[in-house]
DNA sequence: TTCGGGCATGTGCACGGTCACACGCCGCGC
DNA sequence: GCGCGGCGTGTGACCGTGCACATGCCCGAA
């Protein structure tokens, strides 16, 4: 080994500073971009860093300045396309900032390791906290435990409007519902997701006060979870009433199962019944009849969420964030019903 | 405040020994579980812990052990099934053998990218890595840095099968392949993963070992993106053609793009077109019509490929690492050919 | 009785950075 | 000529933990 440092350890500022010929604090300084260095000494300090490799020390930092620099996300259904995407572009904003990201996963039906994962993201330092997850018992775990750094839940303003950022699901679900109803339909079911999640419940008003401001008759939402399992066996129970011309499902997934169980039914999309999601994930234009659905920008939410939450933590000042109003994308799964 | 410590600080081992009549050293030892504590001190101490909220500092003591608990997870396509089930179970699998997850994703495609990810994840001290990424650019780069850390990269053995660990997917895909075959397709396709997946190289091999060991002529495969968008593409290209009876795909999203493109052409599957895939995503089942499909199981593979790292980080041992064999699940969307 | 050895615990230092403060030098104004 | 302030740099302490070593005690064997 030619180590031009004596120890088998990784290089020190102070084993750069004795081949520069400073002092470890000068070395420190041109790490931190101090102003008043003369440049010749900061170069010959870099020029030994590059030569040495050297690699400051995370944890050595952190201890001192009590900061990590790193951001926690606390997700649940972390498979799922939205939250997936979400968490890519969380951790791709935060990157660009200078911020390191630290991912828990965790069983949102399970209050216990709900706990666990805070704790776990806490016990690491996390200057700030993103919840990607059904919020109702989060949010009572959040409380209870009396979290001292600035978070952001991923979900539609519901219980915390103050913490929440997310597209405009109410604005999304009238979207969809509005499509549907100038359509001509009139007997509509909504498939809902799960009653805990706010993105569930907010799509499940918009979906109410449109139909209500369009003086359609509701029909009370049927209560889901995500899975295309459910979406199908909803559809076989739906299909033994028939009252109705068109459903609107809270995500894609459980219109994927929908579409299924009309077409075992021996019917056909969209002239029996037309079908509407939520989500737009790259497959739904490939389903059959290719999906009309509510397209959401997951990455924008990203990094506006980063930019929340970083300047936060680096000025105590929110920044202000607009809502982000998605999409509709019409294909071929809904149509005038055939009367 | 009724803060028990002195100052505004969270509360170190010096601390909790103070109020516990100890030593400081008594206190860490506690909480390394070191065998010859008196139980009655022992439990003084946790009194205390309890009582001050203590939690240990992850950077002090990452900084006197140098080492961080901390495995890191290179990751590239992670909005997808496979590789998003795959980051879920290796971050419980980690948190259960006591160590944290980073997560870096990556586009693979971009080779400063990669670069700066693996950057990323070194400064941050990980003690091991995986690659969730198509390997033949990240191989490159992992040979140029020279990683340190042990490493195994999910996906088939390939190039480096010392550092591999894999669901193992040419049996798969011969799997798939004999599957066309004994129903009695001679003509088969094979749409193929991107080139630098070796993933799809694998599925690509054993679909042409299949065929050849069946005697069966081969077809050229073709080179996808594992998009739907592709598979409709390439199917509508494939149906100017039309001397074939069956299709295998590398991953059911172009098997869904495929299906797309055969319905648009006025075909019906599996009567004039059988279609397979392969992952098993949970959409598959309801597919028009059910996708059969070639299943992986990721969680367990999330679970092996964090005890390979963890025996080898703690013992240097090299755990025995079975292969994973895929299942096979028939649904509908196959059937004998009609001639 | 003496001595070795294990147990339970304490003392001091090291880890690799940052921070507060001190220091010498130079230029400028009075 | 003297004091003052800013610039560039150095000195030493400190952050919260774990480790090596020291200490006192008790027990059993020589």
């Amino acid at each position: 080994m030619s180590e031009e440092t004596p120890k088998g350890r990784a290089p020190s500022i102070r084993d750069v500073a004795r081949l520069a010929g400073v002092s470890h604090q000068t070395v420190s300084r041109v790490l931190n971009h101090h102003p008043s260095i003369r440049p010749e000494t900061k170069q010959r300090v870099l020029d030994v860093m590059a030569e040495l490799q050297y690699q400051p020390n995370r944890a050595a930092r952190a201890l001192v300045t009590s900061r990590s620099h790193t951001i926690g996300i606390l997700a649940a259904s972390s498979t799922q396309y939205g939250p997936a995407s979400s968490i890519a572009a969380i951790e791709a904003a935060a990157r660009e900032a200078g911020y390191w990201v630290s991912t828990a996963n965790i069983d949102a039906t399970d209050g216990r390791s709900i706990s666990d994962g805070l704790a776990h993201l806490i016990a690491q330092g996390i200057e700030g906290l993103v919840v990607i997850a059904p919020q109702v018992r989060v949010f009572d775990t959040l409380a209870e435990r009396s979290i001292d750094v600035p978070y952001v839940t991923l979900q539609s303003t519901g219980r915390d409007p103050e913490h929440a950022l997310s597209v405009d699901q109410i604005a999304g679900a009238r979207l969809a519902t509005r499509h549907l109803i100038e359509l001509g339909h009139r007997d509509i079911y909504h498939l809902a997701g799960p009653q805990d999640w706010i993105e569930a419940e907010a799509r499940m008003r918009g979906f109410l006060d449109e139909m209500s401001a369009s003086d359609v008759p509701t029909t009370a939402p049927i209560l889901g979870d995500w899975t295309a399992e459910f979406g199908y066996y909803a559809g076989r129970e739906l299909l033994t009433i028939r009252d109705f011309t068109a459903i609107f499902s809270s995500n894609d997934q459980m219109a994927l199962g929908l579409m299924h169980a009309v077409r075992d039914a021996g019917l056909e999309i969209p002239r029996d019944i037309s079908i509407i999601g939520f989500d737009d994930i790259p497959e739904a234009a490939h389903f059959w009849p290719p999906l009309t659905t509510v397209r959401q920008d997951f990455a924008e939410l990203g990094r506006r969420c980063v930019a929340l939450l970083v300047g936060t933590i680096d000025s105590s000042t929110l920044e202000h964030r607009g809502t982000i109003v998605p999409e509709l994308i019409v294909r071929a799964s809904t149509g005038a019903p055939a009367f």
